[in-house]
RNA sequence: GGCCCGUUGGUGAAGUGGUUGAACACACAUGCCUUUCACGCAUGCAUUCAUGGGUUCAAAUCCCGUACGGGUCACCA
């Protein structure tokens, strides 16, 4: 049988990286077995419905190189994709399933739901749904609904027994019959339940490994019930660790730059997130850091997938995208990084931007970083921190250093990068100074900080008039 | 509260009964290199695997209890 797999978020419009990286694991298990991936859209809760958030996704895994196979734009075989369309298919499988005892319709409003939970929570009991609707008689069904009476679908649980759930990563897991509810199948208004229509559609859809949060894996016996009564055959089910945010709390929207488009808004290369992502919660038999899709592809055994949740950690992915800025090529570079550089430059040649912009290429960790970091060459406001002015107050050398610098470099009839080098040179041989206090005079003089880019470039970038003007 | 799951350094993690006196990566620290910072390179950073018992010649690795963390108990997914 082909594998196949789904991302089956919900339409929202957002994205956090813990879905993410479902939908990466996902790609990767249907790959890595030459199978299929899937793009099925679960918008049965209408309330929460967001408009474009399709194309979103699109878009997000598109930047990801994550290819949908099929999905509401690319159609298979299996469509529609989108459960929202899917009503009458719901619908008749939910009759089949009445009709087989295994569901019954339920009158009960949601004002009695609600008291009776009242009740249930002054008894300091769990709520659960006593299932009276399943005692009432065909002929009294009949009456009520075509008395048009509001009414929801029950799946009908086993009262006794255990369930045992085969997981890859958790092993087999065992939950007593007993607490499981009779669960909503249909809502009133006609949709399905999560819980339901994931299974129908799952297998409608050919699915052969469910891949999702664990926060499933409990109510996972409800599934295997349901393919049970319907005889099918359940899916491989890999339940995968949350991830935490970096306060060890789960992640949410307030979390910071937990979502994607963030991420990438903020000048994240969505190669780097992957490599990022799929390396939380997941590990190869190799000390491998830097992977490409292909490689992962090859790679990626959903057997080596933890157990533990892991905390998002953006230190280390600010690592792997400064890599992968640095591996970019200086064309590559220059297309990426132009975007997140707003700082004005009108008054200057497209050849002195790309030459500033290239001078960091080695030195950014993310796009947005840029206008912090070149700032120093469009503030002509130097802030020397008191640190650096005790510094320059250190040795009786510096002044020196600084005033000879200054003259040689008002002699130089040419400014470029290599002439300020030799000037610098000369400096050195003229002053004696050297290493440090050759250099950091100069560039915290000039700059105000002391790290930057090579100090020729620095000063080159800088320009004459205003190199001259801060050394005096 | 019931049930389910988890717990290896600040972080991601390797490790599934015996050269592991616990890899590797991020971060951090130090040193080297580059006449400076950064980059790069090198070294250091858990006497110990939440904790208490047990099994065993031998346990991070198996079993039980405890603690802590998380999930779940919706006409949300």
């Amino acid at each position: 049988m082909k594998t196949r797999t789904r991302f089956a978020p919900s339409p929202t419009g957002f994205m956090h990286i813990g879905n993410l990286r479902t939908a990466i694991f996902e790609y990767l298990v249907a790959k890595h077995e030459g199978g299929d991936f899937l793009l099925r859209v679960e918008d049965t809760d209408q309330a929460r419905k967001v408009e474009g958030a399709i194309d979103f996704i699109y878009k997000t895994l598109e930047l990801c190189n994550i290819k949908i196979d099929e999905g509401p734009n690319n159609e298979g075989e299996c469509g529609p994709y989108i459960q929202s369309e899917r009503i009458d298919i719901y619908k008749e499988y939910a009759d089949k399933l009445v009709e087989m005892g295994h569901a019954y319709p339920c009158f009960c409003s949601e004002e009695t739901l609600e008291a009776m939970r009242k009740k249930a929570d002054e008894k300091h009991v769990p709520f659960m749904y006593d299932g009276r609707c399943s005692h009432l008689s065909k002929d009294e069904i009949k009456r009520r609904i075509d008395a048009g009476e509001k009414y929801v679908i029950r799946q009908k649980m086993p009262k006794d027994g255990v369930s045992v759930v085969k997981d890859v990563v958790y092993g087999n897991v065992k939950v007593e019959n007993s607490v499981l509810e009779d669960q909503i199948l249909l809502k009133s208004d006609g949709y399905p339940t999560y819980n339901y229509a994931n299974v129908i559609d799952d297998h409608l859809m050919g699915i052969t490994h469910v891949i999702r949060g664990n926060e499933y894996l409990s109510q996972t016996p409800k599934y295997n019930l349901l393919y049970e009564a319907f005889g099918w055959e359940a899916p491989v089910y890999i339940h995968v660790p949350m991830v935490l945010g970096e306060d060890g709390n789960k992640l949410s929207k307030r979390n910071g730059d937990a979502s994607f488009m963030d991420l990438y808004e903020e000048g994240y290369l969505p190669e780097a997130i992957v490599n990022y992502l799929v390396l939380l919660g997941w590990s190869p038999d190799t000390n491998q850091e830097i992977w490409t899709m292909d490689e992962l592809i090859a790679k990626f055994d959903m057997n080596r997938i933890s157990k533990s949740p892991s905390s998002y950690d953006i230190k280390k992915l600010r690592w792997f995208n400064a890599k992968y800025i640095r591996n970019l090529s200086d064309e590559d570079y220059l297309k990426f990084i132009r975007p997140f550089f707003t700082l004005d430059v009108s008054s200057k040649e497209e050849e002195w931007v790309n030459k500033l912009l290239l001078t960091y290429k080695d030195h950014i960790s993310y796009g947005k970083e840029i206008n912090d970091i070149v700032s120093i060459f469009f503030n002509d406001d130097i802030k020397i921190s008191k640190e650096n002015k005790e510094f320059l107050e250190s040795d009786e050398l510096i002044p020196v250093v600084i005033k000879t610098f200054h003259d040689e470099l008002e002699k130089l009839p040419s400014w470029d990068i290599e002439s300020i080098a030799e000037v610098i040179n000369i400096v050195k041989e003229k002053t004696g100074a050297k290493g440090k206090l050759l250099y950091m005079p100069i560039r915290i003089k000039v700059s105000g900080v002391e790290h930057g880019p090579e100090l020729p470039d620095e000063l080159y970038l800088i320009g004459r008039e205003n190199v001259l003007n801060r050394l005096k």
